[in-house]
DNA sequence: GCGACAG
DNA sequence: ATCTTGTCGC
């Protein structure tokens, strides 16, 4: 995949919210294709050793959900964790990833939110902007707590499937998800060229029975976590 | 100063 | 996210 370079990553955390903001303005919810069209998913996660970032990618053909191809790569990790920041932290080693995957998915799926975010701007919308394609946020808990205005998260019914949608102010900018039964919703957000309910399609058929992650993000992220095992200190590679 | 707060 | 063994349940 070939990587977009809009700006530098040694910044502060104050050039971090202006990147933002100006980014923002660039995202479209319009997708420019059809989902009979979709014939690879990527799945992208990150974990952390030490000072080690490990960025993972796993695309699979779509609908089918078999391996196509899967890489990962490791950087030294130069940002904290911030809440609404996440993406300083991750994009640097995902896009090193990114750039050894020779394949061209047609849809990202992205751990973390996609606009379901402070400045509509989370991970899965920056990663959308600089790759250039189609994006999902799809996240494991909820960031726009009940502060500033934002409200308490609604009741979620436990039948699987079930899914309520989620908004900021006026608008709804996500939905939660029972992709699995008896475990805790997973919450989806577009990214980038994309709209909601395409995004929701796609997460729903990327799910295998049982599982409440999307199967190309659950491989990703196993894929990294994997890749660092072998002792206390040992990136396994 | 304290609480909230993706991963 | 990470630090961590065994244990309960399907
Ligand atoms: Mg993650």
């Amino acid at each position: 995949m070939k990587v977009r370079e809009l700006h530098r990553w040694d910044i502060s955390r104050e050039e971090a919210l202006e990147i933002q903001r100006k980014l923002a303005k660039h995202l479209i919810f319009q997708p420019d294709f059809d989902i009979k069209d979709v014939k690879l998913v990527a799945g992208i996660d990150v974990a952390f050793l030490a000072d080690k970032s490990i960025a993972s990618i796993v695309v699979m053909s779509f609908p089918e959900l078999e391996v196509v191809e899967k890489e990962i790569a490791v950087v030294k990790t130069n940002f904290p964790y911030i809440p609404g920041l996440l993406a300083f932290r991750e994009a640097p080693p995902i896009i090193e990833c990114a750039k050894r995957i020779k394949s061209e998915p047609d849809v990202l799926l992205i751990d973390g939110q996609g606009i379901a975010h402070p400045r509509r701007f989370g991970i899965a919308c920056h990663i959308g902007i600089l790759l250039d394609k189609p994006s999902i946020g799809c996240a494991k808990s909820w960031l726009l707590g009940e502060r500033q205005g934002y409200p308490p998260l609604p009741p979620i019914p436990k039948e699987k499937g079930a899914i309520v949608p989620l908004s900021d102010g006026k608008d709804i900018v996500a939905v939660a998800l029972r992709s699995a039964p008896g475990k805790p919703p997973i919450f989806i957000s577009c990214g980038h060229k994309i709209d909601l309910e395409t995004a929701i399609e796609i997460v729903r058929k990327t799910i295998k029975d049982g599982q409440r992650l999307p199967a190309p993000l659950l491989s990703a992220h196993n894929l990294a976590t994997a890749s660092k095992k072998g002792g206390q200190g040992t990136l396994f590679i």
